[in-house]
RNA sequence: GCAGCGGUGGUGAAAUGGUAUACACGACAGACUUAAAAUCUGUUGCACAUUAGUGCGUGAGGGUUCGAGUCCCUCCCGCUGUACCA
């Protein structure tokens, strides 16, 4: 027989699946179904890259394999067409971006079936052909009726580069994600979908779906979700109640260290209470200084800062107290109530606030056991040595241990005895000792003192009710700098979270009637009296925004809105759909949308509604297209509806889906928010699209970087193809590691791909029927179908590769192999490698395809070895093995055991006990 | 900071709590060859040892267990995402 060369029939299997329509997917509803899915690819001019033949490889694996297994299977394949590398391409050379699209997509389809992906084209749909977007349009007006779609003024992301709007998601540190240009604030009028009202749901769900946790973990990130109280602080100008503001906060229970509230700049609160600000000439600049900051410059500028409102204060509904009220930019007006009370003691942000505006800090949570931590350096002890050597004794944790310094903690009952040991260890002006604990502070001083009433050893009580410890302490950093530098231990992270720690589970202290109480429990106390109050409520709230949709950009869905001469947007009626996008633009962005330049949309509105009408100029942003290509690839058949209701019920939720890992959070969450909308309307029975759902992981370089023109280390599929052909890629892209992780590409390893197959090949010459020791074979390969059946259902194909190759060169060790064997042998290797298998099958004299055969069945029943390697263990290390008769008795396999001299030799007394596995290990214990 | 994932030979990586390193790459040795490539055979975790063998080994340190790469605790490192979200 020939040598292996894929190019002999590759061409020409391919093209016979697709004359016949192989792939076809199954019209009738009485079988179990399996939709394979693979996330709606960009058609880019560069054609496929790896990463896509992983993901569709995969797919077209599970795909395959459930064919066989008798399921309707379908694989459907469309375009997410509509986007800006088009548009600026267009731009750049002046070729349309429906020509450039359309010649991509040929491309696309090309490469896709070079690589053997079982497509059904039949259901082939883009996102910019007016039978898709009329659609999407058509989504859009159900939407809007709703009232789900709404238009509303707002500050949007502006990219003064692309000349565009960004979703915040599209906004990267600040940066534009396309150009990295600094991102503008702009007002706009623009359209959005209510996403929102869907947070609960979105949140919620995840719980139903079988996707990667972090997956699953991001998106709750995303919709930030956070349950907390709202309370009213009440704003006094003098002694007369003026107005009042709600606060948001998630931590209730610190009410009592609440030592200022924080308003942000844009809070419409300031304008009302105005009058009553004396200082407001200063405010002002301080809020117009605030606004005019990007981002970026907000996000940047780590110092924090803020302006006093003088003449009013807060009253703190618990203790009655008057806290300033502060203008600080740190605080957003897009989240919770725009304003917060502030707890130095206990956050990190108010902390830095009230050191810097010098704001009293009240601790009134304390930790439920105490423990002193401090910080002891070489240069301040007389004997360093000798003191780490005293407290060994306390069993400190050493936070950090260098031959120069320590930092340690330990409990409070040995806190006599370190300020023993630390009082003769400080010797002279500059020696010092401190130690820090929740309820106090100890400094001890090997100073000629005086500044400190004649004392050597402080002992400063943090829970001090009348004054401020904080503020004590930065009075004696002024009067003992000389000796040490102290106020330092402030910033050292360690010592600030003793000071002010993030306790979720502490004890109340300082909080009047609430005191005493676990953080918890005070907590649902206080939102109680602030119900019967009617000063406050509990209140969940998200971080999660409406979805912006707007773009004012040319190569995109248009928007099928139409406004009177007066401005009022109006529905276009369903059966004028689709608003066709038109031809005759300049693509030129100038800040307005391109499509205000074409003549013949002005036209046709006019033409249509009346003069003085005109369309909505804006398109949709690209993730409307992708948030529901699925529900249409169920029904692409029907041009009267967008998608039938019977073929969605029965078709999704998805089987598998397999998208990028750079797919975590927009893309899934809008295609959840538009399935939850589509469930109740009643359309659909389900209310998540993806059941199953995996990434594949990014695959980088041969030099272990992501892959990128920059760097010379792009692997084209295309390349691969030719040198090995499309079998050796797909299985060397499945054998390179685990399907969700990164790695790296090594076309040794490809080869070694390729030289399996060779040897597929060349083992097919060794094929008879009815050789001898055919049971012995059968039993191999029956176990292959075992492994193989099993790592198909759970995604293991690296191993699965692995399978196939060890039992290859056990058949290859027999000098003939069994054809039955064999044929099974290729089967199941038919999901992985489609060409070769087909070509060996029909070499073998079989009828029909091998695509449509039925998968093989495990047998349990001719799966028993004769014999099993025993290890023998003494105290849990392997001493010896050796080969006793399946499923032995214990006693025999202990015997056998007893008289092996490797084993003798360790068990020289009666062993304490036994431990045997049956059929694989003995354990004994002396 | 926070969240998620990960750390095993020279490399990509295997391993329901039960013989760590399957499978492959590379390397080394040999066969074939005038030679090379291709192919085939053998060896290949580390250390000591002529052999037999012994010891050590899955980022570090503890723990649970007859037995831990796997489970628990503490920590270190890397990657990804995210960040004034009260």
């Amino acid at each position: 027989m020939s040598q292996f060369n894929p190019k002999e029939f590759e061409n020409k299997w391919k093209q016979q699946w697709l004359s016949e329509k192989l792939y076809k997917t199954p019209t009738d509803k009485t079988k179990k179904k399996f939709y394979s899915l693979y996330s709606f690819p960009y058609p880019s001019g560069a054609g496929l890259h790896v990463g896509h033949v992983e993901g569709m490889v995969a797919n077209d694996i599970v795909a395959r394999y459930y064919r066989m297994k008798d399921y309707n299977v379908t694989l459907p394949m469309g375009w997410d067409s509509f986007g800006l590398p088009a548009e600026n391409y267009a731009i750049k050379t002046g070729i349309h971006p429906h020509d450039s699209t359309e010649e991509a997509i040929k491309t696309f389809i090309d490469q896709i079936d070079r690589l053997g992906i079982s497509v059904d084209w039949d259901k082939e749909v883009g996102a910019h052909r007016s039978d898709y977007y009329k659609w999407t349009q058509w989504i859009f007006l159900q939407l809007y009726k709703a009232g789900i779609a709404y238009k509303a003024v707002a500050p949007v992301n502006w990219c003064p580069k692309d000349q565009t709007v960004l979703a915040n998601e599209q906004v990267i540190n600040g940066l534009c994600e396309r150009c990295d240009t600094p991102v503008e604030q702009k007002e706009m009028s623009q359209w959005f979908f209510k996403i929102t009202d869907y947070a609960d749901r979105l949140y919620d769900d995840l719980d139903k779906v079988d996707w990667p946790q972090g997956t699953k973990q991001m998106q709750r990130n995303w919709i930030g979700r956070s349950e907390g109280t709202t309370v009213r602080f009440a704003v006094n100008a003098g002694s007369k109640q003026v107005n009042s503001f709600d606060i948001f906060t998630t931590r209730v229970d610190t009410i009592f260290g609440c030592t200022f509230t924080g308003i942000a700049p844009e809070n419409k609160v300031l304008t009302e209470i105005k009058e009553h600000i004396t200082n407001w000439p200063q405010v002002e600049e301080y809020i117009t200084q605030a606004r005019n900051k990007t981002d970026l410059q907000r996000q940047t500028e780590k110092d924090k800062s803020g302006v006093k409102l003088e003449g009013v204060v807060a009253i703190n509904p618990f203790n009655s107290n008057e806290v300033p009220i502060y203008v600080v930019d740190y605080v957003l007006n897009t989240y919770g109530t725009g304003s917060i009370m502030a707890v130095p003691a206990h956050d990190e942000r108010d902390m830095e606030f009230a050191l810097k505006y010098d704001i009293p800090i009240i601790p009134v949570l304390k930790p439920k056991s105490e423990e002193y931590i401090s910080y002891v350096s070489r240069k301040w002890s007389n004997d360093f040595n000798k003191f780490l050597n005293q407290i060994a004794e306390f069993n400190p944790i050493y936070l950090k241990k260098t031959q120069e310094e320590v930092l340690f903690k330990f409990k409070a009952e040995f806190i006599d005895k370190y300020i023993d040991y630390a009082s003769k260890s400080v010797e002279g002006k500059s020696a010092w000792h401190d130690a820090v604990s929740e309820s106090e502070v100890v400094v001890i001083f090997g100073s000629d003192k005086a500044e400190f009433s004649g004392v050597d050893i402080a002992r400063i009580p943090k829970f001090m009710s009348d004054e401020n410890i904080w503020i004590k302490m930065k009075d004696f950093e002024e009067s003992i700098r000389q000796y040490s530098n102290i106020w330092t231990m402030y910033y050292n992270s360690e010592y600030r979270e003793k000071i002010c720690p993030a306790l979720t589970d502490g004890i109340t202290i300082n909080s009047g009637d609430f005191s005493d109480l676990s953080a918890a429990d005070a907590a649902v106390k206080m939102q109680e009296w602030l119900k019967s109050k009617e000063l406050g409520n509990k209140k969940t709230n998200y971080k999660l925004r409406d979805w912006l949709v707007s773009r004012q950009r040319y190569w995109g869905c248009p928007i099928p809105i139409v406004y009177d001469p007066e401005g009022n947007a109006h529905a276009i009626d369903e059966k004028d759909l689709p608003l066709l996008l038109p031809t005759d633009v300049d693509f030129k962005p100038t800040g307005e949308s391109p499509i205000k330049s074409s003549e013949s949309f002005k036209k046709l509105a006019e033409e249509k509604y009346g003069k003085g009408w005109y369309f909505e100029a804006d398109t949709m942003d690209t993730f409307v297209d992708s948030s529901w290509y699925y529900f249409r690839f169920t029904s692409t058949d029907d041009q009267n509806q967008w998608a039938i209701s019977e073929e969605m019920n029965y078709w999704l939720p998805t089987d598998l889906y397999m998208i990028g890992a750079e797919h975590t959070v927009l893309h899934l969450m809008y295609s959840r928010f538009f399935t939850k909308f589509f469930f109740d309307q009643g359309v659909i029975n389900f209310d998540e699209p993806f059941y199953k759902m995996r990434h594949m992981g990014t695959i980088l370089g041969p030099d272990g970087r992501k892959m990128s023109k920059r760097w010379g280390n792009v692997i084209n599929p295309n390349d691969e193809v030719e040198k090995y052909g499309a079998d050796t890629l797909r299985m060397y892209e499945m054998f390179m590691g685990p399907l969700e992780e990164p790695k790296p590409w090594n076309d040794r390893t490809e080869s070694g791909v390729f030289r399996f197959l060779s040897k597929v090949w060349n083992t097919n010459a060794k094929v008879q029927e009815n050789v001898q020791k055919s049971a012995e074979q059968a039993k191999i390969v029956n176990r292959l179908v075992k492994k193989i059946t099993d790592d198909i259902e759970i995604l293991s194909f690296n191993t699965a590769v692995a399978k196939f190759m060890e039992t290859l060169n056990s058949l290859n060790e027999f000098d003939s192999i069994d054809k039955q064997a064999w044929l099974t042998y290729v089967k199941v290797l038919a999901p992985f490698a489609p060409f070769i298998t087909e070509e060996l099958w029909n070499l073998n004299g079989q009828q029909s395809t091998i695509h449509t055969q039925s998968w093989p069945e495990y047998n349990a029943e001719i799966d028993i070895e004769e014999q099993v390697t025993i290890a023998v263990q003494v105290n849990g290390k392997l001493r010896a093995t050796f080969n006793i008769e399946f499923d032995s008795q214990e006693s025999n396999v202990v015997e056998k055991a007893m008289q092996m001299e490797s084993i003798k030799k360790f068990v020289t007394t009666e062993p304490k006990k036994v431990i045997y596995i049956k059929n694989k290990l003995l354990n004994i214990v002396v």
